[in-house]
DNA sequence: TTGAAAGCGCTAACAT
DNA sequence: ATGTTAGCGCTTTCAA
């Protein structure tokens, strides 16, 4: 079509002025028609010559010249704060990623690797690409320091907060989740449940081991009766934690871990030791890991961290608008999923 | 400091006129002295002062703005074209991300739900963004059909391929893998070993398959002496297909597995008829999977599956120029890592 | 109902 | 050694 060298920048696209031409109007017109801009009336004539001129060249406007204009980029930035990314970081980016196309926008996405320095500068990074809004994403529940720059944009926290809770943030209810799990146990007819705990210092862990005490004291239980082993979340913790348990004596009818992984490694050690599940003894998780809960065999009961549902939450809230974001923190609720490694207890409780 | 309204997009950044004017100089000597302007004599008396100024009002430039001007947004696309966004696409990931911060770029990410329309419709969304090049990812390894629209600029393909190979692709030395996985066991003595696939139609399974069979033979074996079982690289399934072997009779002394899930299900099912690994039976997996196979109990000797350095090469290839990226396949290598799930066998091969 | 023109914030060729 | 100027591709006020 050009003979025209094509060496500019935006080569081989069509811009606007492309379609004016082709379609006989001014550049005006084609943004007019394509933007459906208020207030503006187009006869059907010219809109359809337009569009018809669009089509042919295939033309798409250039949302970095649009975004320069407006400044907005129709672009979030999403910081993954951690260390390692993955199953977490994946599904929080996953609901995030669905809500924003929904609204038109697309991530950009950073991994701090967990270290503050490096959120700092890649916040910069992510601001000078004018990203209209940050979501902060943790894997563990934790407390995290914002680069002070993300003040410039809406910002949501997800799975983290900040002290004083000056940023909204999206936390999963783990006190309720440990409620309903022990819970599910005790409709079960478990009155003898230990937990083997994840990391004991950490916001989660905390807030489960409340709930699981709770539920008992609800049940008119003394949570004091109840074995607590501290673990760490790790699968290797899990198997020893259970070893532990089948040293000491009579097992609980019932074991509540800090999470799948944990379960997992109790799992083994239990099948190890003869145990079986959840004939002899029933088995909870925590988290609802994405292949891995489901797939095991027996298949774990647990309670699904609602990670895709926190990150669509904030995508969802951040492309309504800004100043509709305030402060403060929301709750998601966590559902108890049974399958197969919980069943009733077959032998009375202990004592 | 400036009283006068300040509701025009960019609010609250400074911009490099401010820097001008603030240092005494033109506009154009600002940007020669941030972009060390090749050609550019500029006296390091003006340059301290324009320094200075940038420092003081906190100036970064916009690279909305920059990249319309230069037709480079600094901003790769990633698309990851699986139904799930799981362990695979986050290690891809993070391998680019880290190549493409070193470069200056940055990714923004879509997840096309394993669509081919949705992948048309979102590398639309990345180009109108001006992405200067494409990363097209798949988890389980296989041929994709990439869009017509991301020839505009240079692509890699990550754990996936086109059918003539006309994209280049970063792929994993399945067969090498499978082959040394075998060779690892050859080595401690096996002599009998059974392979549990993962779907025997998927490219990695011939692949792996094929390595199995030339180091049996490598060895003097006939691989027709050992049993392989198709399964379907989830969990359950290594945990079915290790019950039939047990079943069948007289168990092999090494069983190596689709993937570490199915490990662990084999893991599982060999636990639960009381034979004890690594003594009675060595167990292999494959993938080295995130937070399962170094973790589990015994820790499962793998194979690697080298996720995040694929990742990074494609980033680090594109960032190097696009006329650079050929077509072609690059195998990239699969460690072999072993770990506590296997040992030399006990008892003398069968027969 | 449409067009002209002024910028968004920046780079780079061309002056001086 | 530094400044002027013409855009990059688009939106949007204002005028016709």
């Amino acid at each position: 079509m050009s003979t025209h060298e094509d060496h500019r920048p935006n080569a081989g696209r069509a811009r606007r002025t492309d379609v004016a031409r082709l379609a006989g109007v001014s550049p005006a017109t084609v943004s007019f028609v394509l933007n459906k801009t208020a207030g503006q009336t187009i006869s059907d004539e010219t809109r359809r010559r337009v569009l018809r001129a669009v089509d042919e060249l295939g033309y798409r406007p250039n949302r970095a010249a649009q975004g320069l204009r407006q400044g907005r980029s129709a672009t979030i930035g999403f910081v993954s704060h951690d260390s390692d990314f993955g199953v977490f970081a994946a599904a929080a980016i996953k609901g995030a990623h669905e809500a924003s196309i929904r609204h038109g926008n697309l991530l950009l996405l950073v991994n701090t690797g967990g270290s503050n320095s490096q959120a700092a500068q890649l916040v910069g990074e992510l601001l000078d690409r004018q990203t209209d809004a940050l979501i902060f994403a943790a894997a563990g529940t934790r407390s995290v320091v914002v680069p002070e720059s993300a003040e410039k944009v809406p910002t949501i926290l997800v799975n983290c907060y900040v002290t004083g809770d000056a940023l909204p943030s999206v936390l999963p209810d783990e006190a309720r989740g440990g409620r309903e799990a022990t819970q599910a146990l005790l409709d079960l007819g478990h009155r003898d449940i230990a937990y083997l705990t994840g990391t004991v210092s950490s916001w989660a862990t905390k807030a489960r081991l409340r709930g699981f005490r709770e539920a008992l004291s609800g049940a008119g239980l003394d949570p004091r009766d109840h074995t607590v082993l501290p673990g760490n979340y790790h699968a290797d913790s899990g198997y020893e934690l259970a070893r532990t348990l089948l040293r000491r004596g009579p097992l609980p009818t019932a074991i509540m871990c800090g999470n799948d992984r944990m379960a997992f490694g109790a799992l083994l050690a239990l099948l190890e030791a003869g145990v079986r599940v959840p004939e002899d003894v029933s088995v909870m998780g925590y988290d609802d890991q994405f292949q891995l809960a489901a797939e095991i065999h027996p298949a774990l009961s647990t309670v699904r961290l609602p990670y895709a549902a926190m990150g669509r939450m904030a995508a969802e809230r951040l492309a309504d608008g800004g100043p509709a974001v305030r402060p403060g923190r929301t709750l998601v609720h966590c559902p108890v999923v049974m399958r197969d490694s919980t069943a009733a207890p077959a032998r009375p409780a202990r004592g």
